[in-house]
RNA sequence: GGAGAGGUCGCCUAGUGGCCUAGGGCGCCGCACUGGAAAUGCGGUAUGGGGCAACCCAUCGAGGGUUCAAAUCCCUCCCUCUCCGCCA
């Protein structure tokens, strides 16, 4: 994932702004262009060469087919000279690969600039930029007097058996949940209502990728080099497993080409998302806010550039829609600059309200990477019929991870008499409209 | 896992060291012919990079190697297909 050379060398000025709003070093920005300017000069010198070895080796074939002995001293000149450049190339090529290299990686510690609509600071930029829903209160004063105080998600699926967090840690680990019975069911039921939802009202494809992604793919939507501490290596087979689906969504176009009237593209995609969070330990240690292992819908769209900034609007509604017909309070989060990511130009992160643990919950980021995330992937579309390609944009979004929706859904839903209340857009899939009693 | 066959331009295919600067067919685009179309003819039809441009460089699954020169020869790997084994 880098910006553009023709970007960087079109707009500098653009890039050390964006740089310096997201808290990265704006001057890796000239490092790149000197080195970028290097780079050029080399490239030139060696194809200069390179066409004169060429041109050197076609004559000797034109010499032999026109009678000269292949041993004769006319050949020999010209294979000397074919020699000599080809020694001068190796030695260009070994500064040329150092260059490149080098390039590479300052490129890659370029972030890809904010949109001019993004607040520019730290997370205290962060603006609320919608609010649905009633936000429950945790205490709540009985008629019959007394007070009724709503418990945390783990305390209600633990009385209704929803889901075994101790077992889950016997037979894998802290961290993977076991759901079991009615809990169980409730993961199909919301797998299958957001796909059905995201499929049959808002024209997405349904996508079931693999659960693992081989290096190519992993490297095409940056986890790895950056992020592999964060993911599950199966090293045998150089396997890693999906953080999330984008990674092998987003990969399914890899290196291709689309026409114009293929665009735009949009997937949802259910999948299992494997997380060490390594560095989060003793982080929301309670409950499935914080896990291993996890299952969520994931947008995935490739759009035309000017489409992407509407698109993004549109994805993230795509998501509110999931949270208003599961009747959740939720906020929309405008992130600003410091906070939004390295790769994202324009990221929105929507929260529910858990009454039992009196926290907004993120379910879902839902980000526009315009062309930043295509290069890496050279996914390109024709503008024209027989236009050069240009990069798509890529955008992506939650709708929704699951644990949270359920935390939300269980700490929301629950009865002072202990029982859950099905949401009504879930009794269908639930085949019965309330758990316990 | 074992044995064999194969991976060339959007698709099919030719190509076993040097006019391959990759040929032909299909498809597609343009032009001509036509009242319009079909058929036919002519031309065009990959991607990335460099250059004001003419043009040059790289890429024949990927990566190495041999050679003045590699689609072509050698090595390693990946993928597809067929058969066998195993298997939900």
């Amino acid at each position: 994932m880098s910006i553009g050379l023709a970007r960087l060398r079109e707009e500098p000025d653009r890039i050390r702004q964006g740089a310096i709003d997201k808290g990265e070093d704006p001057t890796i920005v000239d490092q790149a262009l000197a080195l970028e300017g290097r780079r050029r000069q080399l490239l030139g010198d060696s194809d200069r060469l390179k066409a004169d070895r060429n041109a050197a080796s076609k004559k000797i074939g034109e010499a032999i087919h026109e009678g000269a002995a292949p041993n004769g001293p006319e050949v020999a000149a010209l294979r000397q000279v074919s020699t000599d450049a080809g020694t001068q190339i190796e030695k260009i090529a070994a500064e040329l690969a150092a260059t490149e290299s080098a390039l590479e990686e300052l490129l890659l510690r370029i972030p890809n600039p904010a949109d001019p609509d993004v607040p520019v600071g730290d997370a205290s930029a962060n603006r609320v930029v919608r609010t649905w829903g009633e936000i429950l209160p945790k205490d709540v004063p009985l008629a019959e007097g007394g007070t009724w105080t709503r418990r945390p998600h783990w305390e209600v699926a633990e009385t209704l058996h929803m889901f075994d967090l101790e077992r889950g840690a016997k037979i894998s680990g802290s961290g993977f949940p076991v759901y079991t019975g009615q809990g169980s069911r409730l993961q199909r039921a919301l797998i299958d209502f957001m796909l059905d939802v995201h499929t049959a009202e808002h024209g997405m494809t349904e996508i079931w990728p693999p659960a693992v992604v081989n290096a190519a793919s992993a490297r095409g939507t940056g986890q790895i080099p950056d992020k592999e501490d964060l993911m599950y290596v199966v090293p045998r087979d150089d396997l890693y497993l999906v953080p999330t689906a984008e990674v092998p969504v987003t990969n399914l176009h890899r290196d291709e080409i689309f026409e114009a009237d293929q665009l735009p593209i949009r997937y949802a995609a259910y999948s299992p998302c494997f997380r060490r969070e390594a560095g989060a330990a003793g982080k929301d240690t309670r409950g499935i806010l914080r896990v291993h292992q996890f299952d969520k819908v994931e947008m995935v769209f490739f759009e035309k550039p000017e489409a992407s900034a509407e698109a993004l609007e549109w994805l993230t509604g795509r998501a509110e829609v999931i949270l208003q017909r599961l009747g959740l309070a939720y906020r929309v989060l405008l992130m600003a600059t410091k906070d939004m990511g390295f790769v994202q130009a324009k990221k929105y992160d929507l929260e529910v309200w858990a009454p039992g643990v009196e926290r907004w919950l993120e379910v879902s980021s839902c980000s526009n990477f315009r062309d930043y995330q295509a290069r890496r992937m050279a996914i390109r579309y024709r503008p024209e019929a027989g236009a050069k390609p240009e990069l798509v944009h890529t955008l992506n979004g939650s709708g929704v991870a699951l644990p949270r929706t359920v935390a939300a859904v269980l700490e929301t839903y629950q009865q002072p008499d202990g029982s859950l209340i099905v949401p009504e857009v879930l009794q269908q899939y639930m085949r019965t409209d309330r758990i316990g009693r």
